[in-house]
DNA sequence: GGGTTAATTTAAAACGTTATAAACATAAGC
DNA sequence: GCTTATGTTTATAACGTTTTAAATTAACCC
């Protein structure tokens, strides 16, 4: 019996064109290992090889399988967002997510959209992802103070950037927006306009930051040792019109405010056209102060000041620690980041 | 030398916790081979031993490895949705993605993001997906009349839903909304409430959407007989500020319109400020009707008339129809669909 | 010129799955 | 008791990559 041993098949017959390593193997005349060690620029590997193998898989076309990688390494390549249904107003989940795609341009990642859907619960779909490793890192939003999908990620050592911060003990990365210093800033301008009663449309409470910007709010309004209302039953996730309704019929009721502090631009248009119910001016009778995320709220009421929230910088700022984050980085300097309000404030980003 | 081979290794030491085919195999005391089939619902095995095997699979947790099966099969699982940078406005993005995920809930598909990122060009984005056969199938938008896009996906016979119709003698799959019929309709109810001159506010014109939208307006006018005009140098994708200007502008001109179809919220409030600007009042020297896509504009002007369209829905559709077409529905019956605008119309959906 | 070391390349195994073809019982036919 | 059929299970190979350990070559030293 012939002992001579055909080399397995060569890589005339693919089952489509497109060039493995093998393609370029069979090309230059070498092994495929070898191949994949150029490619990484291993330099246990000749630089010259490296060079021509390199040249050699451009002119093929040549791109890594990622099914092939990710199931010998183990790693995904993949960071996953989860994106929550009252997120769709006035483009917060596209901006972040635009951000964070730019941040991983010119990487091997790929962002996958995990939508929380009515019936899963959030936590759910963190587990999900962890077990089943659908992706090397997770980014998530509307963050509470003991969050239990932080608790549970922490604890299994995945990978995450939380959008807003938390107050759990061990500290973790996170990108956030400094509500405190935006509702302070913005209250004390309602108060330089001389208006005597401030109140505020807070975020929902058990988020992190719905109380940021309480405590922002408060710390103006008790410096300035003026009045000032927290208007009830309503917060920014409810709808404009359900916001507008309620700024009606409070300033029917006595002692009515005659300034507000609005999280969002929604909210502001509904509260513009609460009081515009009543018969008031923006500007005349009343003021208003409010986050802006898009440059809707600027072009139909530039009377309604603004303090400016850069969503797609955060989605940047977001992948770009994400990605720290998984290749190892520990240090909690480089992985958490606190961005304060533009100017006329603290103008400019860092922790 | 002995002749006795080893069983290969059994799955006692794994590289982590996660269960494999291998796992189950190992307790039920059958191939691997077995499971895989068991699990599929292979009518070759035993309906006993299949009923077995996924019992014992669902306690131990398992759940196939993507990676392997997307080796093995060629298939990757995925669905890739190709996001435009002016679709971060009011939700579009977002409420699309929700329905897509909704309708692949269940399904063993993902949905990933490609964003259009401003220096790479559509179509390089679509030869990317392609040719690294990133998914199995493609979403898009803002199609265009001889979309170079869609000829491309027919050309390699790759599987993709458009939202929005072409002028391509070839057929292919979409799902859109029958801006005819809401252009005409919305129009035709300017010219019932007695305004003597519409304005239409277009889409960009290079996408089909616009050119429907400006013949439903003409067909309304010319049926009706009167004046109309069509507002130059702004269309939808210009920011609130450019169009609120250029209708205060226009205003001041000679023979100004009295009514104006506007094909987005966005749109409405930014004439609605324009016209305020020069002291006119929606309702009573003016009247708007709108395209609807969020709660907002309702809430805050419910003077504009508006027309519903159900964005979450179109993904719902999407879905549903990229996921027939990747099954190998070729049936163009089953693959299109357009959704007319809802009552006081010819309300329901239906091609 | 044998022995050691360094530089470079390579073979073989493995990741978890599925497709192909083969093996194994059991029953039926004559 | 031999084939033929049928129902059920299995071994083997393969998808494209990376990792481990081993092989090959070149260079250098007494």
């Amino acid at each position: 019996m012939s002992r001579i041993t055909m080399p397995p098949t060569t890589g005339v017959t693919r089952r489509s064109g497109k060039p493995t390593l093998r393609t370029i193997a069979d090309i230059a005349g070498l092994a495929v290992t070898t191949i994949s060690r150029a490619l990484s620029d291993d330099p246990v590997i000749n630089q010259e090889t490296r060079k021509r193998v390199r040249e050699i898989a451009l002119q093929v076309g040549y791109s890594p399988d990622r099914a092939a990688q990710r199931l010998k390494t183990g790693r995904t390549n993949v960071i996953a967002i989860l994106l929550e249904s009252h997120e769709e107003i006035l483009g917060y989940g596209t901006s972040i997510m635009s951000g964070i795609a730019a941040a991983l341009q010119g990487t091997t990642y790929h962002l996958i959209v995990m939508p929380n859907l009515p019936h899963t619960t959030n936590i759910e779909a963190v587990n999900y992802i962890m077990r089943n490793h659908m992706a090397d890192g997770l980014v998530m939003s509307r963050t509470e103070p003991f969050d239990p999908r932080v608790r549970l990620l922490m604890e299994h050592n995945f990978p995450f950037v939380t959008h807003g911060r938390t107050e759990l003990s061990t500290p973790h990365p996170y990108v956030d927006y400094d509500n405190f210093t935006f509702a302070y800033e913005a209250t004390k301008r309602l108060i330089a306009k001389g208006r005597r009663k401030p109140a505020l449309i807070s975020g929902p409470m058990q988020f992190s930051f719905g109380s940021h910007i309480l405590h922002g709010f408060m710390t103006a309004v008790r410096e300035a040792g003026c009045a000032y209302e927290i208007i009830s039953e309503i917060d920014l996730d409810h709808p404009a019109g359900a916001i507008r309704d309620r700024i009606a019929r409070r300033h029917r009721e006595a002692d009515p405010p005659d300034a507000f502090m609005c999280g969002g631009e929604v909210c502001a248009l509904a509260t513009i056209t609460g009081m515009s119910d009543c018969g008031l001016t923006l500007g005349v009778e009343y003021d208003i102060v409010a986050k802006q995320t898009s440059q809707l709220l600027s072009a139909i009421q530039p009377k309604v000041e603004t303090i400016y929230e850069d969503l797609t910088a955060t989605g940047e700022h977001i992948g770009r620690i994400l990605r720290k984050r998984i290749s190892g980085e520990t240090d909690m300097d480089q992985l958490q980041m606190l961005l304060t309000p533009q100017p006329p404030f603290s103008g400019g980003a860092g922790k």
